[in-house]
RNA sequence: GUGGCCGUAGCUCAGUUGGUUAGAGCGCCAGGUUGUGGCCCUGGAGGUCGGGGGUUCAAGUCCCCUCGGUCACCCCA
């Protein structure tokens, strides 16, 4: 005999999505995916997990997301595989892979798996939208793809969302930074708080994104990336900053914002949400990666593109009562005091006719019926009793207006139905 | 990975210094109305008190371990 213990569970740092709030996150992929189809996204489809060095080269074998907290396993062939941590790198290895024409504008929306100690906005198995441009450094590509995802907030009803922006530079301009900044931390070691004073030589960058009010005062005053761009960066940051002005896209220029992905070079972008008093305030952040094609292999390509996390967007959501649920609700209910037969028949009438049409099962009474009528939201409810069976007709009641309650022919129901529920009263016939 | 708080019905929560068969509200089911929902009344179903071990005559209550949630660090979506 199996021995007690704890019941199955959704394994930690997951969770279930059930009916009816998995309508918003259907509402909220649709809503998606008609945005970015305005401005020519296509969906792209790759597998959840990659071999194991898509990862390391592309996101970079330091990072913490590839270094302590890739869920990684040996297939049964020996392979050395990964579930996708992010949602960039696998699109990208896909363009690679296929060399579609470019510019090649992808939108996806995938599960991430990272394993960390999970908290609210904050879990191992995390949903992501994103989008992905691959074959030009344009700078105005880089304007259209900030303004896709400030409009999508925008599309759900979120105000409180503030835009970030920094440039990263290059590979040309970034060493001349790094160099700097590493000379200035070194000077003011010691107010520096304890974990970066020993790890500030092998990553300064890090330091930059140390939230701890100590650091914070080193790195108010320190070297800015932007000082230190190139002509052609200086140039490219410009345009985009220019663009976003000029499409009304509000931005705030964040010197220290360094995203935690090796790969992103030149523009970088992050939107938070004020709305969420909790550390995991970062709803979506991206930026341009013009090296990653080549570190995975492909042939040198530009590239830009940004993630959106769904359950702390619908946390931004709810902590602003935007975005509210709205389940669909059914147009009729059929309740059949028969033995089932006509509900049988009836709803798939109405359905074949395009009506949304629900009905009860295992021959409840009528007030079970009609109780679970008024509980599915039903705008009407389609009554067939003896009497009416033996006449050929059906009452159609209206459970949330004035409309009369009417026998009508079987062969009238779905006209009657339509007809109120496109508004109109219907009168006696 | 580290530390704080929490874990009782589907949900939100009571449960007094450890003391008989663990409660409420909401929700669900049924009846009141052998064919008409919402309001009301009555009744009912539903609980390994997260799991395991220990202390005790006796543990939801105390102790240890563990699992999960949450908050902070860390990192990011």
């Amino acid at each position: 005999m199996a021995e007690a213990q704890a019941p199955l569970r959704a394994p930690k740092g997951t969770q279930d999505v059930l009916w009816p709030e998995s309508t918003r996150w259907a509402e909220l992929v649709a809503r998606f995916a008609r945005r970015v189809g305005l401005a020519g996204y296509g969906l792209a489809l790759t597998p959840l997990f990659e071999e194991a060095r898509l990862f390391r080269r592309g996101i970079g074998e330091e990072s913490e997301v590839v270094g302590k907290e890739m869920y990684e396993f040996t297939d049964r062939g020996g392979r050395d595989m990964a579930l996708r941590p992010e949602g960039t790198a696998p699109v990208v290895r896909a363009f690679v892979q296929h060399h579609p024409p470019v510019p090649w504008k992808a939108w996806y929306v995938t599960p991430a798996f990272r394993y960390e100690q999970p908290q609210a906005g904050r879990y191992r198995q995390h949903h992501q939208l994103g989008v992905e441009v691959l074959g030009t450094d344009d700078p105005d590509l880089d304007v259209e793809v900030v303004s896709l995802a400030a409009a999508f907030y925008g599309d759900l009803g979120l105000r409180r969302v503030e835009l970030s922006v920094n440039s990263m530079g290059c590979a040309e301009d970034r060493p001349a930074y790094v160099a700097a900044l590493r000379e200035y931390l070194a000077s003011r070691r010691d107010e520096l708080c304890d974990e970066h004073r020993g790890r500030l030589e092998a990553n300064p960058l890090r330091v930059l994104d140390c939230k701890r009010p100590r650091c914070r005062a080193v790195t108010e005053e320190a070297p800015r990336m932007v000082d230190f761009l190139d002509e052609a960066c200086a140039a490219h940051f410009g345009r985009v900053r220019a663009g976003l002005d000029a499409l009304g896209v509000a931005h705030r220029l964040e010197p220290r914002l360094v995203r935690g992905l090796d790969y992103y070079t030149r523009t970088t972008f992050e939107f938070a949400a004020t709305a969420l008093d909790t550390a995991q305030n970062a709803v979506g952040g991206g930026g341009r990666y013009n090296g990653l094609a080549e570190a995975i292999g492909g042939p040198p390509t530009p590239g830009i593109g940004f993630g959106i996390g769904i359950e702390r967007l619908l946390l931004a959501c709810d902590a602003e009562g935007a975005f509210p649920l709205a389940p669909p609700v059914p147009d009729a209910f059929v309740v059949d005091l028969t033995g089932g037969e006509v509900a049988r028949d009836l709803a798939e009438e109405l359905r074949r006719a395009g009506l949304a049409a629900e009905r009860a099962f295992d021959g409840r009474s009528a007030k079970a019926q009609l109780r679970q009528a008024d509980r599915s939201g039903a705008r009407l409810a389609v009554i067939v009793g003896a009497e009416e069976l033996a006449a050929g007709t059906a009452r159609v009641k209206d459970l949330r207006g004035t409309a009369p309650e009417l026998a009508v022919a079987r062969a009238a129901v779905v006209e009657r139905v339509r007809a109120l529920v496109a508004g109109r009263e219907g009168g006696p016939s």
